[in-house]
RNA sequence: CGCGGGGUAGAGCAGCUUGGUAGCUCGUCAGGCUCAUAAUCUGAAGGUCGUUGGUUCAAAUCCAGCCCCCGCAACCA
């Protein structure tokens, strides 16, 4: 593909001290519909996902399962890496940051910190928050412990600090020249008075384990999880080997997806560290909510944690996909239980779109020997009903664009609606014997929105449209230009249920 | 003065940024159709949009106060 539309989608990296949930699964997905939109219009899409593996809770992990960290983080990396195609995911790149490239590239950031000035060695006074691996400042305990609840140790150690205090401006002006910078504008909000009560120095490196990247001259330390971590996104886009990243198109246009629990990491930390030397900013930090599990916080102790492998092996990853852009609103928190799930499978899926799908295609088999050709002339109610597809297809660009992703969909299931009431006051079946020539065109009248429908649905059910494109002989490749056309003759492969009901 | 989210028909939600007939899914009731996965289509019932006050010609939507609910050990998107 040729031309200058370039786009860099991210997951965050996970961390293999747990395994994935639908939590995880859910991020990814949305990143793939994301990236598959984009390229379905035009984009040259790179899509990364990864997992993040070094720190203190993983070298205990580790310990506690009786392997070396490095073990442990493979079989769990794993794990990660083999849901993606269960997901049916279609990222290019799968970084860990125990890889070799990766550490070439921290080593390489953390020098050019370091020569711009921005790091310095200092002593770290105070209290240390163990199993969060954060300090805090005397004032921040809380009866005694630390604010996150862990148990707090004092300490005096020396530390490398970044000097994160010196950007509060910079940023908040960043953030001014770029209003769409941090989505939802809540977070922005959170974002912007973190700011103002003042940014102090950040400890970006430990003594206290090894399990991480050494620090360049100074192996005693290892480097803070974070700044490793965030520093993937560069590792991807192939830095340091490719140093000018500011020239590089696909850095022209970076969109980080992001839990809300980490768009401090990203639109401070990160922004502040390429700052620092000199790489511009991503484009945009898109935070999402959380999925509560059956009404509560999904948590081990209550044993409700949803998994995805379960539901993608039941009802299929285009149902757990659709079900997760569908039942949130994106941005803020939302509710995971299986009865909401079957419901919505069996409604729209199922009874609406699916059996759309089924009542056109088995009729042109029986009726029409599996063979349909355009019609020379169509009415204007016809024509009404091209419009009526067209004006809930055209706006959904934008509702992506604008993460909608649950308005998005609504939009699709009017004009599912649309084709089922079409079908209904054209009544084709009166006319099998009568005006086989009216017959012919409302069905490929339908056939053909039907067609427009799952071009414009692909990023969401991608096996599904497939299998409508091979019942239709039609190759398994979208593109959107807004007036997509079947061809004028469509001879029908053997039929398929789309979505058995459940 | 801790922080954040939320209170809209029986249930679950959208709408609130950019005020102006209150919308979606499921459920309920009545009817139509037979191409279809007992699917689909039409119509109906059902809401003083938590509460009080303010701004306005007009507020679910903006402003102020109040009440109630949820999350904030760890795991973790």
């Amino acid at each position: 593909m040729s031309n200058n539309k370039y786009i860099f989608i991210t997951t965050p990296i996970y961390y293999v001290n747990a395994k994935p949930h639908i939590g995880h699964a859910y991020t990814t997905v949305v990143c793939d519909v994301y990236a598959r939109f984009c390229h379905m219009m035009g984009y040259n899409v790179k899509f990364s996902t990864g997992t993040d593996e070094h720190g203190k809770k993983v070298e205990q992990s580790a310990k506690k399962n009786n392997r070396t960290p490095q073990q442990f983080a493979d079989e769990v990396s794993a794990l990660f890496k083999n849901l993606l195609p269960i997901l049916n995911i279609t990222n290019d790149d799968f970084i860990r940051t125990t890889e070799f490239r990766h550490k070439k590239t921290v080593e390489h950031f953390w020098k050019k910190l370091y020569d711009a000035g921005y790091i310095y060695l200092g002593e770290y006074k105070g209290w240390y928050d163990i199993q969060n691996e954060a300090y805090f400042t005397e004032k921040e305990l809380v009866d005694g412990k630390s604010p996150l609840g862990g148990n707090v140790v004092y300490m005096e150690e020396p530390c490398y600090f970044f000097k994160l205090s010196a950007f509060g401006d910079r940023l908040l002006a960043y953030y001014e020249e770029h209003p769409d910078f941090i989505f939802p504008a809540s977070r922005r909000n959170e974002m912007i008075s973190f700011i103002r009560q003042g940014l102090t120095d950040l400890a970006i490196s430990r003594t206290t384990f090894s399990w991480g990247i050494p620090v360049p001259n100074d192996p005693k330390h290892v480097v803070y999880v974070w700044l490793d971590a965030l520093t993937n996104y560069l590792t991807v886009n192939g830095y340091p080997t490719n140093e000018n990243q500011n020239e590089d198109p696909y850095w022209q246009n970076v969109i980080h997806f992001v839990g809300k629990e980490i768009v401090r990491f990203h639109a401070i930390y990160w922004v502040a560290f390429l700052m620092a030397v000199g790489i511009n900013p991503p484009q945009k930090i898109v935070s999402h909510g959380w999925w509560l599990s059956e009404g509560q916080k999904m948590s081990k102790s209550l044993g409700n944690v949803q998994n995805p492998y379960d539901y993608c092996a039941e009802f299929g990853s285009d149902a757990l996909r659709y079900y997760l852009l569908r039942e949130l609103t994106f941005g803020s928190d939302g509710n995971f239980s299986r009865e909401s799930f079957i419901n919505r499978y069996n409604s729209i899926l199922a009874n609406s779109y699916g059996n759309l799908c089924n009542r056109v295609l088995s009729f042109i088999q029986k009726y029409c020997n599996g063979t349909i050709e355009r019609p020379v002339e169509i009415t204007d109610e016809d024509e009404k009903f091209y419009q009526a597809i067209d004006a809930n297809i055209n706006v959904c660009p934008d509702l992506i664009h604008k993460f909608s992703f649950n308005k998005y969909l609504e939009k699709m299931e009017n004009a599912i609606t649309l084709s089922n009431q079409y079908i209904d006051f054209q009544k084709p079946w009166t006319f099998k014997t009568s005006d086989k020539n009216r017959m012919n065109t409302i069905l490929y009248v339908c056939l053909e929105n039907i067609y427009k429908i799952a071009i414009m649905l692909s990023p969401v059910i991608p096996s599904t449209a497939e299998k409508l494109m091979k019942i239709l002989k039609l190759k398994p490749t979208f593109t959107f230009d807004g007036n997509n056309r079947l061809p004028n003759t469509v001879e029908l492969n053997e039929l398929e249920i789309l979505f058995p009901k459940h």
